[in-house]
DNA sequence: GACGCTGTTGCAAGCGATTGCGGCAGCGTC
DNA sequence: GACGCTGCCGCAATCGCTTGCAACAGCGTC
């Protein structure tokens, strides 16, 4: 009895068949009732406590009104804004959110979707970091829509909410340059994540409108100081002469100072560094980062728009890609560089 | 056509009754069967691409195999390793995590607990920071199990499971103590806040017991660094004299810090700053932070284990209150004063 | 007053899985 | 050879809600 009362007992307690209550609570049918029917059902079910069985009505109707959402780590600060930004547009229409953490492990996502679909979801927002994972174009042919976002899927047509990389590595090569840098190195992420290959992308494209160079780029293995540090020793003891750093995100600049710091070199007068993304706490590290800053809860907002839209079936409303803008944060951690032959 | 295939249709492939697929497919029942059979079915099954519904087993049994998980912000960053440690526990029990955010207003929250019973959810676990929610001992004499996390509730017998505020108060008291200082000042949490009130008192015990005097305090109105600022000023404007702030947390600390500065004060020359939580990139601040680590993973996964309890019915194995060690973690923010008249 | 129309409510068939109970083989025992 | 027991499987009800269709009441119209 974990379910104080149904339809069935509201229907015996005021003399009507279950399907005319059912109708009396749904604003959408109850129009074609009579207003005191609608009224005399309202009374009982307050009077009963009456709580709707959603399940029972999933089973029925096949919509479960919840959706998944994957994230590869809630750890990670920019997820949390995304999931309220999700939750903030999906909400209000009555949805629910499963969220899972696949830890961007291929195995473990198939398996959450499993999960996912067993329980029915009506749509996932899949928020994944890898580059390329076949199983989400096979959830979509077996009809669950899907939005990714952070991440575009080749070929398939599966909407995806993205941010504009292009646009924030221009404003980035934008202000080294107008402080005199002419020789960028890069800290590129894990080309295995989508984010890695497209910022590294993005900055060649905006260094070489500009006529700047890439002259060193390596690559981290994860989002992590600790990577940050290693990426900028190797790039110091190599051969390269350059006077800033563009990180591809916060937390590898961070071990980008760090490194510097432990090679006797000043943040920003001998080199700059950039980051990426605008994490909580980056603007109180010394020099405060110099960053871009990413929408993540209007990013959510996206996908959770997106999804609703295709839940409703009007797929031709949405976009295949939706480009979030981002915007440049100028702070301490660029400057002219000692190190520039005047 | 949304699922491919059911009990049923697997039943008509092999000739056999539905109930004895449903049978063979639970480990728990499939012992009772031929060996032959349970091979058979396992064999059509994959073959149809059978995909179980729990949305038909969760009417029948009433048993929805998820959990609803209320948090206020996960924005806050002590809340995302606590959802991950909840998880850690429940996934491989095979339950799923609803989550929503309660962002402590009453209402929604009541609306949130709404929802997920609606859904089904098997049982709660509430992060919430309120102190008084008399919604919640109704929650649970409707049968659904709760376990609370950061807060208890009183009266009621819900698990609740909360970090050692007492301990970690004795800790950076002691750790102050060993610098010489002797009149401290507290920037509490607002007092609707459970942590806010029993930090406070923590606080105030762990200085008597050392002789140490508490000789000022300013409560915060919201955990978040502009209050830290307001409250550093406003005690820095009474004629109180004191020579550390203990603050109930890292982000009122970096402000105490900030207005510190720009008082002319130096931290922790002139005063020293503790916080609360060691928060991400708080080792990185100006000075770093010395502050109370609290395990926010451990504390989701021994919330989880308590609700697991509860929810097989082992209501006597999961003790009402079970409190979480803390560690200090020591930085450059304690140091010698100034201040000090020696 | 009969007819048709409109509008409101009842009927019943499911959605897909679980489960207590009963049936019925097959075997051993005397 | 009959009986009883064990073990495997089938039967059918059920969880609570939705929904196309049928029924029926009330009304206006001729």
């Amino acid at each position: 009895m974990r379910h104080g009362s149904t339809l069935k007992d509201i229907a015996r307690e005021i003399g009507v068949h279950p399907s005319t209550v059912s109708r009396a609570l749904d604003p959408q049918r109850r129009a074609k009732l009579t207003p005191d029917v609608i009224e005399k059902v309202r009374l009982a079910a307050e009077r009963l406590g009456y709580r709707p069985n959603r399940v029972a009505a999933s089973l029925r109707t096949s919509r479960s009104m919840t959706v998944g959402v994957m994230i590869p780590d809630i750890t990670n600060t920019i997820f949390p804004p995304i999931l309220r930004g999700v939750e903030s547009v999906l909400e209000p229409h009555g949805y629910a959110a499963l969220v899972v953490s696949t830890d961007n492990i291929p195995e473990r996502e198939a398996r959450l979707v499993e999960v996912l679909r067993e329980r029915g979801v009506d749509g996932i927002i899949h928020a994944g970091a890898q580059r390329l994972n076949p199983m989400i174009p096979r959830i979509v042919e077996e009809g669950t829509p899907v939005v990714t976002v952070n991440r575009r899927v080749d070929g398939a047509h599966i909407p995806a909410i993205i941010n504009d990389e292009k646009g924030g590595m221009r404003l980035l090569a934008d202000h080294l340059q107008s402080f005199g840098h002419q020789k960028i190195a890069h800290i590129a992420g894990p080309n295995s994540s989508s984010t890695g290959q497209e910022r590294l992308d993005a900055l060649r494209l905006a260094l070489s409108e500009r006529n700047m160079s890439l002259v060193a780029v390596a690559e981290a293995d994860r989002y992590v100081e600790l990577e940050g540090i290693r990426c900028t020793t190797s790039l110091l003891n190599s051969d390269k002469q350059f006077t800033a750093i563009v990180c591809a995100n916060d937390r590898l600049a961070i071990g980008a100072i760090e490194a510097l710091r432990e090679a006797g070199l000043r943040c920003p007068e001998d080199v700059s560094v950039t980051g990426y993304n605008d994490m909580p706490l980056i603007d109180r590290i010394q020099p405060a980062l110099t960053t871009i800053r990413i929408e993540s809860f209007a990013t959510g907002q996206a996908a959770a728009h997106a999804l609703y839209m295709l839940m409703r079936g009007d797929e031709d409303m949405v976009p295949l890609e939706t480009i979030m803008p981002v915007e440049i944060v100028i702070r301490n951690s660029v400057a002219k560089s000692s190190r520039m032959k005047l």
